[in-house]
DNA sequence: GTCTATAAAAGGATAGAC
DNA sequence: GTCTATCCTTTTATAGAC
C-alpha cells in the first residue's frame, strides 16, 4: 500500500527529468535518486524505461484531455449558431496544458515540455503515445477547426495542425529563447503572453490562404475568412 | 592524403545516420562501420563525437548558406522599390534545403532532418551550433521580413521566426506523417508540395496581427471550467 | 593515418534475500 | 514491496603496434 507513494514519486521525478534533460539522456538511475526510490523498486513497479514513459504520459494526459474537451465544449456552447472561431479553439487547447504550469498542482508543471521532448522519440514509440493519449482529443480539435474553417479544404486544415503542433512544441521545448541571432537577445514574457503570441501565430498559420503563391501586386496581409 | 577521403566518409554516414535514427541513439560505432572506417579514425579525425557534430553541420551548412543568402538577394534585385513578400522570402530561406533532397549531391539529402533532429540537443549545444553557423544568416532573414511586415513590431517577427522554424522541423523530423489521428492517415505529397503547404502556414502566421484577441463586439471569452 | 585491443564508465534489467 | 548486489550490454575514448 505504501508502493502507491513509491509509483506516483517515481512518476513525478520521471515526468521531470524527462522534460527538463529529455528522455533518452535521462537514466532510470538518475530518476529513482531524484525520486529517492530505489532502482529496482522502479523495474518492478513499472517493467521497463519505456513503460515507464508511458504511464507518465497516462497520468498527465487524462485530466489534461479532460480539460480540453470542456474547453472546446464550452466554446461550442457559447457560440450557438455563430460560426467557431479559430483562435478559442487554439485556445481551449493550449489554457489546459498551460495552467498546469501557472498553477502546477504536485508538480505538473513540465508537461508542455514533456510533450515538446517526446518529438525525439523514435516514430514508433511516439506513433503509440499519441495513439494511446491524444489521438481522439486530437481528431476533435481538428474537427472542430474545420467547422470553423469551411472554405479550407478539410485534409489541409489537418496538415497544418500538425504544423501548428510544431510550434507549439517549440515554443515548450526550452530552446525557443536561445540567443544565437547577432543582435536579437531574445527578451523574456510570461507564459501567459507566450500563450497569446503562440495562438496568433497557429491562427494565422492555418487560416492561410491554401497556396502561399499569390498574383503580382497583391499585398501579404489578411488571411482570415 | 587518404586522411581526406576517410574524413569525408565519416562526414557523410555521420550525417546519415544521426539525421535517420537522432543524434543520441547513433553511436560513433554505428557510424563508423556505416563508413566503413575504423572507430579510432574518427576519433583521431575529429576528436569527439560532439565535435564530429559540429563539423557535419558546417560541412553542409556553408554551401546552404550561400544559396539561401544569394536566393534572398535575387528576391530583393528583383523587387527594386516594391516591398518584399515574406512568403518569397521563405521560399529563399527553405528552398536550398529543398534542393539538397531533390538534386541529393553526394547524398545531402538528409540536411533538413539533421536540422530537426538538433532541436533535441542539450540547449548549449543548439545555441553554439545555432551561433556558429546559421545565426548571421537567420539575422538577415528576419530582417528581411521585417521589411516586408513594416505594421508589426520588429520583435514580434523575430519571436514568430522562430516559431515558423518550429513548423519547418516538424515537417522534415520524419514524424509528420504518423498516423495517430483516427480518421485521418495522411496522404503522402512530394517535397515540392509540402514545401509550399509550409510556406503557406508559416507566413499566414508571421503575418497575423498581433494579437488573436479581436476587437470588442467579437467578444472572446476565456474558456474556464 | 590506420589498425587492434582495451580501458573506463554508464546504461537497462534481474535474482534473490528480507 | 523494497533492498543489495550483480549481470550483461553498450557507450565514448585512448594506448600503442604497425
Amino acid at each position: 500500500m505504501a508502493g502507491e507513494e513509491t509509483r506516483k514519486r517515481i512518476l513525478i521525478a520521471a515526468e521531470q527529468l524527462f522534460a527538463e534533460r529529455g528522455i533518452s539522456s535521462t537514466s532510470m538511475r538518475a530518476l529513482t535518486n531524484a525520486a529517492g526510490v530505489n532502482l529496482a523498486a522502479a523495474h518492478y513497479h513499472f517493467g521497463s524505461k519505456e513503460a515507464l514513459l508511458d504511464a507518465v504520459i497516462e497520468f498527465r494526459a487524462t485530466p489534461m484531455n479532460l480539460a480540453r474537451i470542456a474547453a472546446l465544449d464550452a466554446h461550442v456552447a457559447e457560440r450557438g449558431d455563430e460560426p467557431l472561431q479559430v483562435d478559442c479553439i487554439f485556445r481551449a487547447f493550449l489554457m489546459p496544458a498551460i495552467r498546469s504550469v501557472i498553477e502546477s498542482p504536485e508538480g505538473a508543471a513540465h508537461l508542455p515540455r514533456l510533450f515538446a521532448r517526446l518529438e525525439a522519440q523514435p516514430p514508433e514509440i511516439l506513433e503509440a503515445i499519441y495513439r494511446r493519449h491524444i489521438g481522439d482529443v486530437t481528431r476533435r480539435f481538428i474537427e472542430a477547426l474545420q467547422e470553423a474553417l469551411p472554405d479550407l479544404p478539410k485534409e489541409l486544415i489537418a496538415e497544418r495542425f500538425r504544423l501548428a503542433m510544431g510550434s507549439i512544441f517549440t515554443l515548450f521545448s526550452g530552446n525557443s529563447e536561445l540567443d544565437f541571432i547577432p543582435g536579437h537577445s531574445p527578451h523574456v514574457v510570461s507564459i501567459e503572453e507566450k500563450l497569446e503570441s503562440v495562438i496568433a501565430f497557429v491562427s494565422g498559420g492555418i487560416s492561410a490562404p491554401a497556396s502561399a503563391r499569390r498574383a503580382p501586386g497583391q499585398r501579404v496581409e489578411e488571411n482570415s475568412p
